[in-house]
DNA sequence: GGGGCCGCACAACCGATCGTTGTGGCAGTC
DNA sequence: GACTGCCACAACGATCGGTTGTGCGGCCCC
């Protein structure tokens, strides 16, 4: 591909061949067997030097798109000048989003994203420099030396429901009024951030929440959510957007005191990446916490 | 990058394999060799498959945008589905910006845009299939069977010329003013519809054209413009919004009559892509020919 | 118009690469 | 503690890709 771009630049197959440091016999074999691959003729020989045809013309863009996304996916992982890489709990969930937002916000700013295990594992990511920012829910305080966090947003906690579920029609809910009833949450995985959180929630209110069960995805959970008149899960107000079909299912607020799952934005302070800047600045001024009257947090947040 | 993106999405090698017809050593050799390229690790090796390290969760994004790229560079040359192949006088000049717009307006629908010898070459790429559509000046009634043509535009032709020729303050010039000017247009290939047309120009009210010298390109042609008090050319009234500084060249319209380029969309009847009509419908819609009183085009468009 | 030159294609050779079979090692699991 | 599942390493054979050497066909120019 990159030969068939050169000989198209240069227009003549040895001045391809000087600049790929190849005879101008490799170039005509390895333009030939790009022919006869594609099954068209890509170039119209001369005895000037060799132009393209039509079908040339038309797959030279389209090659140089290729040599560009390959040059981007070797700079995405290549240390230094890299994407800025942040590492969000789920690709489905309420960070994601954000980060979307910011992508929409700054087209510029190249991005990718990653998920890792927990917050302990995105810590020493960014510490190694690995990553190089995470949305977390972590322990403030506990946070090593060069790690910086700021409070990115809390996200409320609902309580999704199907139709047929005792609590379906209700407006709003309280922690308390919850003692009891089956909260179903397969896809925790013990030892994560989420479940210390879902844990101490569950202890701070006496409630019961069953973890167990192997996670087979968001839409056997919800099926299960449709049918069932006795179970029912937490969901953070801004997650599940892009869910299928709701089959009738019920978002239902909670409250008095509404618990928030604190999402914060963590870098290293040694980190020079001038897309971090920005992303830190967008998040920062896009919403404070909400933590305060009426809410409720781990101790630990 | 195929391996590395079936071994990411199946999570095991061994599915990866299957998926790709070889076996397992291979893909891990395969992949080995990618790591060995990039420099670093892309999988994790569990005993339970290979999961993706966050390099690897980095990268993967960029692998499939590599094979997305690779498949539309492949299906820009394959007959049948390949997007819609426009050809147009130059690149440079104005319905190039007009397909832009076009596709601006559709960015659904993929282009590929082509620039052949003449308009003689764009009618038989058109009966042979190799292009879809062209915008080409031709004469009326001697299209063969079955190509149609709209006329898309009228493009009204100006004179440009340096800070420091005669016409240089003028706000408008006849063509009979222009009686012994010298107006230089290299890059006018003989042979072609272009050449067709300034020759008739010229012929009609006694100009003189100058083609001769080789074509270095439109910047030459501007430094040179630039500093003779003499020489002038002719430009389209859409042309050269790209072009570099412009030293102080000034536009002077031309009137009584104004001749204008006329811009035709040409197509093959017989030809059921899709994007044709869509193309046809934007510039017919678009602009009205300007051709009747003060214009000027030659007789056999 | 014919010799010379320029530029690409074909042929033969050779080294490197890729995929295969066979095997080993490591980590969970019963 | 043996078994099972999964990936890595080793050796071998076939294919691929690059090089050297050569042929062929247009332009150019004398």
């Amino acid at each position: 591909m990159r030969t068939f771009v050169a000989a198209a630049d240069m227009g003549r197959f040895q001045d391809a061949a000087d600049e790929l440091a190849i005879t101008q016999q490799a170039v005509s074999k390895r333009v030939a067997a790009l022919e006869r691959a594609l099954g068209v003729r890509l170039f119209a020989r001369t005895a000037r030097g060799a132009k393209l045809t039509v079908d040339g013309q038309a797959f030279l863009p389209h090659a140089r798109d290729l040599l560009r996304a390959e040059e981007r996916a070797v700079d995405s992982v290549r240390p230094g000048r890299r994407a800025l890489r942040v590492d969000v709990i789920g690709r489905r969930l309420a960070p994601a989003d954000l980060v979307r937002d910011f992508h929409r916000a700054h087209p510029g700013i190249e991005l990718d994203v990653v998920t890792l295990f927990d917050a302990d594992a995105a810590i020493d990511a960014i510490r190694s420099g690995t990553v190089d920012a995470s949305f977390r829910a972590v322990t403030r305080g506990q946070l090593p030396a060069g790690i910086g966090a700021d409070r990115a947003f809390d996200e409320p906690i609902q309580l999704l429901v199907g139709p047929g579920h005792q609590l379906a029609d209700a407006s709003a809910v309280t922690p308390a009024e919850l003692v009891g009833h089956r909260i179903w949450m397969p896809g925790i995985v013990a030892g994560t951030e989420w479940a210390a959180y879902y844990g101490d929630l569950a202890a701070a209110f006496g409630l019961t929440i069953e973890v167990t069960g192997p996670d087979f995805g968001v839409k056997p959970l919800l099926d299960t959510l449709a049918d069932s008149p006795s179970l029912a899960t937490f969901v953070g107000e801004l997650t599940g957007f892009g869910w299928p079909a709701d089959q009738g299912l019920r978002r239902i607020a909670v409250k008095d005191p509404t618990p928030v799952y604190p999402h914060s934005l963590l870098w290293h302070r040694d980190n020079a990446h001038p897309a971090l800047a920005a992303l830190r600045g967008h998040h920062v001024s896009g919403s404070g916490g909400l933590s305060g009257a009426g809410t409720w947090t781990p101790a630990w947040a």
